[in-house]
DNA sequence: AGATTTTCAGAACACGCTGTTTGATATCTT
DNA sequence: AAGATATCAAACAGCGTGTTCTGAAAATCT
């Protein structure tokens, strides 16, 4: 591949973060993406078909690793050889924020970090629909598709709050408060 | 109060809610507004001072008496005489969200719906805060912070879930619902 | 190293949107 | 009826997006 294209790449993506970080993103002109990222106009256009073009493509390169069909070992954390399943994959996810920290805090605390939390959201819901919610709605007595809905934005809103309070916190504390709330 | 200014705020308002349910508030244009209210633009201007303006009027408008200070008696519910407190309140908004379903559903159906949930919890936010979660959250073994945020948000989900669902069940039940997962 | 292919830069372009200003016209209030 | 005030159309400056073109620069191939 060419190297050209990797760094124009990085730099186009490491001028959006930076610039997410100061103003919301309707705001970011791509004159202000290129101004930061050095490159020119036409060098933009080239790379991604339009602004939001741009945006898509950070969140999926945000969150692939999270939510990869296959985790493997991490530095803080080695669940290697064993089936990520149920509980274990609501403090999976926390300890792959929390590894990469300087980045996620960046984006979950800039002015449009709505859209982040939403994609974030979406790819939860996807891994929960496998894992079958139907018991706990049972005990609840309320719809499967109610308590779904419930289950996943509770948990994406205590990922928000730990954000929100600077990761002070460790994983299996949050997940603890977490499964505590929902009993 | 002179009717010519009643009747060009009138229109603006349902020029812009009819194009809600076309398109997202991004891209509605004054033009688009002004067209379909059939005013000049110089007149969409000296009512409102921006697009955003208009924005921040409308959601003011809609949840001015769902949030109201003193309830007072409705056409399909009579809580007049006692105080609003506790659990009452949690079905009183749903009735008023009832009430007026033919407004809130197009609101809250449209592409921008985002943008009126947000402005919802927040004011719904703002009433919790008066009456202490504090008890709950001890109960629950988490900080009072992280409950409020909880239970504010899994509320305002609950009613998002009603309306996506056509406010199929009752206020009763949807309360009950939530109740019961909140446990 | 030299030739070939690909990417980059910079400027100019068409187009659309926002918010302002103008002076003439219509409509309200009293 | 008369004065106050809201409305209208049209033109304006300013800024943003996305396109196109050309020569220069860099990477890749052999």
């Amino acid at each position: 591949m060419d190297r050209r294209i990797q760094k124009t790449r990085a730099s186009i993506m490491a001028a959006f973060e930076a610039l997410l970080a100061e103003k919301r993103y309707e705001q970011i002109t791509v004159r202000d993406i290129i101004d930061r990222a050095d490159i020119g106009r036409s060098t933009f256009y080239a790379h991604f078909e339009t602004r939001d073009d741009l945006l898509k493509y950070t969140c999926q390169e945000l969150f692939e690793h999270i939510f990869a069909e296959h985790p493997v070992s991490e530095s803080s954390h080695d669940y290697s050889g064993r089936a990520i399943t149920g509980d274990d994959m609501l403090t999976h996810i926390l300890y792959h924020l929390k590894d990469d920290r300087a980045r996620y805090q960046r984006i979950f605390s800039c002015e449009s970090a709505d859209l982040f939390w939403k994609y974030f959201q979406a790819q939860f819901r996807v891994l929960m629909d496998r894992s079958g919610a139907g018991e706990a709605a049972a005990a609840k007595k309320v719809p499967e598709e109610y308590y779904l809905n419930y289950y996943c934005s509770a948990y994406i809103e205590s990922v928000k709050w730990w954000f929100h309070n600077g990761l002070e916190i460790t994983p299996e504390e949050l997940a603890a408060y977490f499964k505590r709330v929902i009993q």
